[in-house]
DNA sequence: TAGTATATGCAATTAAATTGCATATACTAT
DNA sequence: ATAGTATATGCAATTTAATTGCATATACTA
């Protein structure tokens, strides 16, 4: 993924930090995305454990990472493409979970529309679907 | 919803437990699913910690009941309404989770059918509508 | 009814997440 | 450039969640 951690903060108004830089980063180099405790053992002590935890709310909130959870409950982030904004993220694609290899892939796939029973008001869809990746099928 | 815990347990082979009943008993009082915490809260000190976990994991692994994980990672329960087996669950239906009252509906729709990349092949699809429920519009 | 397998409860660990606070750092205004 | 202010970070302490080991209790079988 090619985005730049230092333009995006500056668009969403946050302070340039080496920490907050170091995870955009560290995020954006696979196009899959990655778990949080997959985060935590690449960071190493290089970034506090509590710091990461607020960097990625921080993020999610203000609409540049997306966090997707796993069938575990594990939150997996990958950098937002779509223009997501505080109130509302644009992450209408579906999602693929390998549960061989156990990577989570952003499909480039729209999310498909679903018609809601009377009296619900669906205001986003997530999907997930599982199975092999094309990884991990070609082996 | 209508089921009887004993018969469930004889079908898959489970020795019948008072604590397996009760929980089966309680998941099965209301259609929407029950989280893990507002079940343990419930329950008070009927039945240990740990022996939910064990009888939740292997409900779930038996096919009685489904996990459906929401937005925070919380883990919540519902009956298995259509035969699931411990290989598979039919579970294919969409779930909707309301951003107001926080329940989780398991709706009378199919999960919708999403065509995969070429080398991804799914098992299944997870489906979860944010929203506000038929409840919560109706106040 | 006795014997055996397994489920339960309790205590102890381990792991995950949150909170409070002192210090460091980034940005603003002078 | 510098000083002042707001906020981000790191560390320690809590709180909460999940797992493990083991003795005892309970369900089923013979
Ligand atoms: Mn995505
Ligand atoms: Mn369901
Ligand atoms: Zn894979
Ligand atoms: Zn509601």
């Amino acid at each position: 993924m090619n985005i730049n951690p230092v333009s995006i903060l500056k668009e969403h108004d946050l302070k340039h930090t080496k920490q907050r830089v170091r995870v955009l980063e560290e995020i954006a180099l696979d196009s899959v995305a990655i778990s949080q405790p997959d985060l935590e053992k690449k960071l190493g002590k290089e970034i506090d454990r509590v710091t990461l935890y607020r960097i990625l709310n921080t993020y999610q909130e203000k609409g540049i990472l997306h966090r997707i959870m796993d069938m575990n409950g594990t939150a997996n982030y990958a950098v937002c493409t779509s223009s997501c904004s505080e109130d509302h993220h644009h992450d209408e694609h579906v999602h693929f979970n390998c549960t061989n290899c156990n990577k989570i892939y952003c499909l480039e796939v729209e999310a498909p529309r679903i018609k809601m029973p009377k009296g619900f008001t669906a205001k986003t869809v997530s999907s997930i679907a599982y199975g092999i990746c094309e990884k991990c099928n070609a082996i």
